[in-house]
DNA sequence: CGTGCTATTTGGTCCGGGTCAATCGGCGCT
DNA sequence: AGCGCCGATTGACCCGGACCAAATAGCACG
């Protein structure tokens, strides 16, 4: 190994070991050596801006993509045009995977605001998974991960109400908020009520309103993309189904 | 290698080279030698009766399964008892994939009718993906696959109405049906109509109104669980949304 | 600071499909 | 054959949320 090899190891050790996501999108047990094999697959780029595409549906699939910052949506578009928005990204989360089997993007995913990420050649990638066994694990976890939340995102369509899946939404986004260091009660909205009624199988309106509703219940407060939560018991409660009262729908339980 | 191991391997040749499915759950370009190494994971059991579990909710993860004749459902439930079908499973498709990152099962797998399959240990896989890298890359196939089934059922559920919903699940099981070599035309049925009303997100009520309505129309015809289709192109036509005349649902395009 | 543009909110209206209820029909059991 | 059971069908009614329309509010730009 020659000495410049030497040096760009330890900038790439700078750049992922000291990355804000490294524990989330590296094994636990990667060593020093992995970290190296693992580093030359990497694609540095530039940040997104809002509406850039990290990929586009029918692009040739090549990268698998970790993002660093800002966040990002994930949609599928039948040939009729009709989009379902299936995911939006944030820090330390993985977009690309569903690609594998047809070798092609079958989503677009679309930056909500500036965004950077690191791209990792999937061949490469995939070559280094035989060398280190965390990788391919982490691999198969990560793909794992991700049928679980559109699990959950059918469940939840399938089976809630419109207040429902808002509960759930503004819930669930505070815990991923809070689990990157961010305030659980703050939130700074990146996507539109739009994106968000795409998202939850609603409208435009029907999110609308119940938001107003949820700041007149003093349960949030609104104030275009900057949500307060102010009662994440309640608003828990609602997202549970168990919320009495309402007459709500009684889904089939068979 | 002692020569009972090589008597063991002739028995596991046939037993997998010969299986109905073995293209399908195997890659391509596998070798007897790493067929040898597969087969060694592979545990063999009773088949399953109708009703029967093959695995639950809250299971620990163990096996992975290749289903090789019957059908199996997939559903989800949370902790208010909502009860959701992610999927239908039919000869040469992989179960329990979505339980590597939690290491437990968070779904369940119930046979529709008598079932035979094949379990695979996962850890033991998982090592030997290390050897054969054919291997590998299938596993990252399969769940890619199932992702990809995910996001198609959330787009579908997400944008189309109930007739077109009913139109996309009978022109999908005739082509899958007709993949594994039954008849496209005459189809039967191994799920309930509760069932069916559950995976697309429907009543009961819904779903048995709309296969009279397209009986009534000559597109199909049904009698309990056996269906044929009649005229596979206007359903085709129905579940594509472009079904002019009725005052269908028009969705957000943004 | 007016003008236009777009996102969001709010108010009605309407309908697809959920809900409730009754009936039907096939099948197994006695 | 008669009975009970359970899944499926059909009818009547109703409501949640889609649809349509108008008002409001930021924000960009000249």
């Amino acid at each position: 190994m020659s000495r410049s090899q030497v040096i760009d190891f330890s900038k790439i050790k700078i750049s992922c070991g000291d990355c804000n996501i490294h524990e989330l999108c590296l094994p636990r047990g990667l060593e020093l050596q992995d970290l190296e094999q693992l580093e030359k697959v990497i694609k540095r780029t530039h940040p997104l801006q809002t509406g850039d595409y990290l990929f586009r549906a029918g692009q040739e699939f090549q990268y698998i993509y970790a993002l660093r910052s800002g966040s990002i949506k994930l949609n599928l578009m039948d040939e009729q045009g009709n989009d379902q928005i299936l995911g939006f990204y944030f820090p330390g989360e993985i977009l690309g995977l569903d690609a594998i089997d047809k070798k092609q993007h079958l989503c677009s995913a679309v930056a909500l605001e500036t965004s950077s990420y690191c791209a990792f050649s999937f061949s490469n990638l995939s070559e280094i998974c035989q060398l280190v066994p965390g990788l391919q694990n982490q691999m198969l976890r990560l793909m794992s991960r991700e049928l679980t939340h559109e699990n959950e995102l059918l469940l939840m369509i399938g089976t809630k109400n419109a207040e429902e899946r808002m509960a759930t939404f503004l819930i669930t986004l505070s815990s991923r908020f809070h689990q990157l260091g961010y305030s659980a009660k703050e939130i700074k909205l990146s996507m539109s009520r739009q994106e968000i009624a795409n998202y939850l199988g609603l409208t435009i309106e029907t999110v609308s309103r119940i938001m107003s509703r949820f700041q007149r219940e003093q349960l949030i407060s609104v104030n275009r993309k900057q949500v307060n939560i102010k009662n994440p018991d309640v608003l828990k409660h609602i997202s549970s189904g168990s919320n009495a009262g309402s007459g709500k729908v009684q889904w089939y339980k068979q």
